[in-house]
RNA sequence: CGGAACGUAGCGCAGCCUGGUAGCGCACCACAAUGGGGUUGUGGGGGUCGGAGGUUCGAAUCCUCUCGUUCCGACCA
């Protein structure tokens, strides 16, 4: 490609709008246009990027058995109200009708659409197993996009389905499915760890994903120091801090601590350490409103919590009234004696003793409270999130954190969709039986800015090879005016392009320096710099996108040095 | 969804407070010089000032509504 017949629009200057880097040089090197919130046009320099990503999920899918298709992105209504997932995804929802006012969504995932062609499609179990998947657009009204095109609304993702007779031969798939992932990542040339993750509204069992480690992550990712043990906080078991209940050591007393609202304030005012006191929150329950109970220091998991049978999904803290009437005191002086709602502690809470808390009433907390002797619980549960330093759930090391990028997620769904739609396949022996399911997202627009997030510098992008827009690029020095110049850059530019190499020729009259600050920017991985000077002694310049540092070959041999380059 | 801010040329911004016929830088077009790190000069094209309504002799500027965009927040207990 010449640049004179490609589109290459770079701006010198960052984008007000954009927070993070991969969107900057997103915009900045012209990969992707802004349409609106959410929105984004890929250029044709984007788009081959996104191509060669999806190129290699297509390989790696198609090796792993499965089969690509591609459904309709429009979805009638009454395929969500099957499964009754319109609540659950809410306003993700993008709601659409036609002109006789039939309701649509554009589709976020496809559970519904596979399994209603698979239950008019498959009807043997001598069909089973099998694996679909599709390259498609995605639409998620997401409350809040951003970051350009990591959390935008419309999206590409690779979504694959799989069916089964047994339990047994999902896990197979699904251990499969994992494999391909892994090779996908890795060969897209990315750092990446697999975790344990909570499922959310897909639903199902077991799943995991797949994370690209950059700071910019949305995501926190716990794992062990010394063992295998990686899971994503939402997910990650938090253990018990605390072996054994030491019995009662203080008196329980109750003290004035005015204006001493969070945990912070409450400890310093008493002179204890955080530790020794615990936080009571009140959200909505199923039946009941909720308190759910953590130690001073620690998060609560929202996640976990709104798994819980008693309390009301999505989590909802009451407001300040709804406070008042169950505890009869302000937010800041919750406590657990004489708590008249379901009351849930975290495992740590569960064996503390001589703690601090609210007092339910305004203004004074209690020390030394100790439960049984002083209040009650109904639950023990794992409601916080873990933090560095704990143990490792598996009791191998010490939990570590990373941020990371969401790049794939996979499920063992069992047979929440087959059977809520009634798909079901004739047995050896002749019955009914509802299939077992597996799916597995990939976001084909989110690993391009992951890519990015993870190999940049001061100047711009550094492609990994595998997914560069172009693998060589050549800058003649002085193109337009010297002949010999350019006659050796053409030259150069045919042979690489009779062997098959990605090359662009920047065939613009720009001067030097504005030339190769724009394909630093690009991040081309090999750049050749042909200019008089290295003519003089028919050599040419090769540079290394990665290092940048400047080797001076011999022009004759330059292609077939380059070949060499790409095959390493 | 709650809070805040911002919408003026493709991009980044000034002008608004104190109303009087719209400006700067980059980008773009032409010409010339330059030709190994975003070069320079001269000339040029491009804007219903997000939209609607109001106040006024007169509105980018003041008022009201509306649309859009962005940021922050959604555990004080």
């Amino acid at each position: 490609m010449r640049t004179s017949a490609f589109h290459l629009v770079t701006r010198k200057e960052t984008p007000q709008d954009a927070e993070i880097i991969s969107h900057q040089l997103m915009i900045r090197a012209g990969l992707i246009r802004k349409l609106g919130a959410g929105l984004y046009t890929w250029a044709p320099l984007g788009l081959r990027v996104l191509q060669k990503i999806e190129n290699i999920i297509r390989e790696e899918m198609n090796a792993a058995g499965a089969l690509e298709m591609l459904m309709p992105a429009v979805q009638p209504k009454e395929l969500w109200e099957e499964t009754g997932r319109i609540d659950d995804f809410g306003g993700q929802l993008l709601a659409i009708h036609d002109r006789a006012e039939r309701d649509y969504f554009f589709g976020p995932t496809h559970e519904e659409v596979i399994t209603d062609f698979v239950r008019n499609e498959i009807n043997s179990y001598k069909q089973l197993p099998i694996n679909f998947y599709q390259i498609q657009t995605k639409f998620r009204d997401e409350i809040r996009p951003r970051f350009g095109v990591m959390r935008s609304r419309e999206f590409i993702m690779k979504d694959a389905y799989s069916f089964h007779m047994s339990h047994e031969s999902l896990v197979e798939t699904y251990e499969a499915m994992k494999q391909a992932y892994t090779n996908i990542i890795s060969r897209i040339g990315l750092d990446f760890r697999c975790v344990l993750a909570d499922s959310g509204a897909i639903g199902g069992s077991g799943s995991q994903e797949f994370h690209v480690i950059a700071d910019s992550g949305e995501d926190a990712i716990m794992y062990s120091d010394s063992g295998d043990y990686a899971a994503n906080i939402e997910k990650c078991e938090a253990v018990g801090l605390i072996a054994e209940r030491q019995a009662p050591g203080a008196e329980l007393s109750k003290v004035h601590t005015p204006e001493q609202k969070t945990i912070e304030e409450v400890a310093n005012f008493l002179n204890v350490d955080k530790t020794q006191t615990v936080k009571t929150l009140l959200v909505e329950g199923v039946e009941q409103p909720v308190a759910l109970v953590v130690r001073g220091d620690h998060n609560l998991n929202e996640v976990k919590a709104s798994n819980l049978l008693a309390v009301a999904s999505p989590l909802r803290m009451l407001n300040d009234d709804e406070i008042k009437a169950v505890a009869n005191c302000d937010a800041g002086s919750i406590g657990v004696k004489d708590l008249a709602c379901h009351i849930i502690v975290d495992r740590t809470v569960a064996n503390m003793s001589d703690f601090v808390c609210g007092a339910n009433d305004s203004g004074y907390h209690l020390t030394g409270v100790n439960w049984e002797r002083d209040a009650q619980f109904h639950e023990v549960q794992d409601i916080r999130d873990a933090q560095v330093g704990d143990p490792s759930p598996d009791g191998v090391g010490t939990l570590q954190q990373a941020r990371g990028i969401e790049v794939g997620h996979i499920f063992q769904l069992g047979n929440k969709y087959s059977k809520a739609m009634n798909a079901v396949v004739l047995n050896e022996q002749g019955k009914s039986q509802a299939m077992e399911m597996g799916c597995y997202g990939m976001g084909v627009t989110r690993m391009v800015a992951a890519a990015i997030e993870q190999n940049h510098d001061d100047k711009g992008i550094i492609w990994p090879s595998n997914i560069a827009p172009f693998t060589v690029a050549i800058l003649p020095m002085n193109y337009q005016k010297s002949e010999r110049v350019r006659r050796a850059a053409d030259e150069l530019y045919e042979t690489l392009l009779a062997q098959g190499v990605e090359v662009i020729l920047d065939d613009r009259k720009v001067r030097p320096g504005f030339m190769m600050s724009d394909f630093e920017l690009l991040g081309i991985p090999h750049q050749v710099i042909i200019g008089d000077r290295a003519l003089d002694e028919n050599e040419v310049e090769y540079r290394n996108r990665i290092d940048m540092e400047s080797k001076r070959i011999n022009r004759d041999t330059m292609a077939s040095f380059l070949v060499d380059q790409l095959k390493a």
